[in-house]
DNA sequence: ATAGATGCAAATGTTTTGCAGGAAA
DNA sequence: TTTCCTGCAAAACATTTGCATCTAT
C-alpha cells in the first residue's frame, strides 16, 4: 500500500495530458511499484493476472510506456531482446552477470564527465547513454 | 576485390572447425567487407541479392553469426531492435545521432580503466561491455 | 559416401495495431 | 455524450528452426 507520491504523480500526469484515470492504470502502477529490480512486461502481466484476471497484456505494455513518459519508470534493454522496466531513481548504470542474470547498479561520476567530454569533442548534444558491463559475478565465479 | 587476409582467416576458421567452404559464405564475406559502418542482415541480404539472387536470407543470418565467431565481424545492438554488424577492428564504443542515425566510433582509455575498477569493486570478472552515447550530431543541431 | 550447408516455409517471441464495445471526463 | 481506454485477435517485425535437398569434402 501507500506509494502515495507515485500515485499522485501519475494522477497529475494524466490530468495534464487529458488522459483518463482508470482502474487498470492504477493496478498496474501498484503492481509495478511492488517489484524490485528489473521486470519485463510479461513478468508484470503474470503478477497482475492473480489479482486482476481481466487486465490484458496489451494494457500492461501500453501502461508501462505511459509510466515511462510520466517519469515513474525507466525502460532498459539488456542483452536478450526483452524490454525491462525499473522504478525510476537517480541516474546509474548496470553490471550484469551473464551466468545467473543478476543485475547490479553502479554510478561513476568520472565516467559521466568523460562522456560529456567525448560528446563535446564531436559536437554532439548528449541526450542519454547506455552503459552496461557484462561478466561473471563472484558467486558464479566461485561455482566454476 | 582482394580482402585476401580476411578470406584466409575465414578459410582457416572453417577448416579448424570442420565446416565447409561454400560459394555463399565467400559471397557474403565479400559483400560484408565492402560495407562501411554498421549494416543489418537485411541490408546485406539486399546487396547480395543483386549479384546472387539465389542466396536466401537465412544463409545471410547464419553466415553473419559465423563471421562473428570467426572474429571477422562484430554484432551490435543499438536502440531500435535490429542487429547490426561492423567489420571487426580495435576496441571502441559508439556515439549515435538519434535524428539522422549517424554512428561515430570513439575510444577512451580512461573509461576503460574506470570500468575495470568498477568490476573489481563488485568482484565481477568483466567479459565485455556496451557503451553507447545517444544525442544530436552537429549537423542535426544546426538544422534545429 | 557422408557430414554439413542451403533455401524455403513455417514457427518463434516480443511488441504493436485495428477495431468494436466500455468507461471516464 | 464525447473522448479516451480496454481487450481481444490479428499483424508486424526480426530472427530461428524443421526439413528435404544439395554440395563440399
Amino acid at each position: 500500500m501507500s506509494h502515495d507520491l507515485e500515485r499522485e504523480a501519475l494522477a497529475r500526469y494524466l490530468e495534464d495530458h487529458h488522459l483518463k484515470h482508470t482502474k487498470q492504470r492504477e493496478a498496474i502502477l501498484e503492481a509495478f511499484l511492488e517489484t524490485t529490480g528489473h521486470v519485463t512486461s510479461e513478468d508484470l502481466y503474470q503478477r497482475i493476472r492473480d489479482k486482476h484476471p481481466n487486465i490484458g497484456f496489451t494494457t500492461v505494455y501500453r501502461t508501462m510506456k505511459l509510466l515511462c513518459e510520466a517519469g515513474l519508470a525507466n525502460e532498459r534493454h539488456f542483452d536478450g531482446g526483452v524490454t525491462r522496466y525499473e522504478i525510476q531513481h537517480e541516474h546509474h548504470d548496470h553490471l550484469v552477470c551473464t551466468k545467473c542474470g543478476k543485475i547490479i547498479e553502479f554510478e561513476c561520476s568520472m565516467i559521466e564527465s568523460a562522456q560529456d567530454e567525448i560528446a563535446q569533442r564531436y559536437g554532439f548534444r548528449l541526450l542519454r547513454h547506455r552503459h552496461e558491463l557484462y561478466g561473471h559475478c563472484p558467486e558464479c565465479r566461485a561455482k566454476g
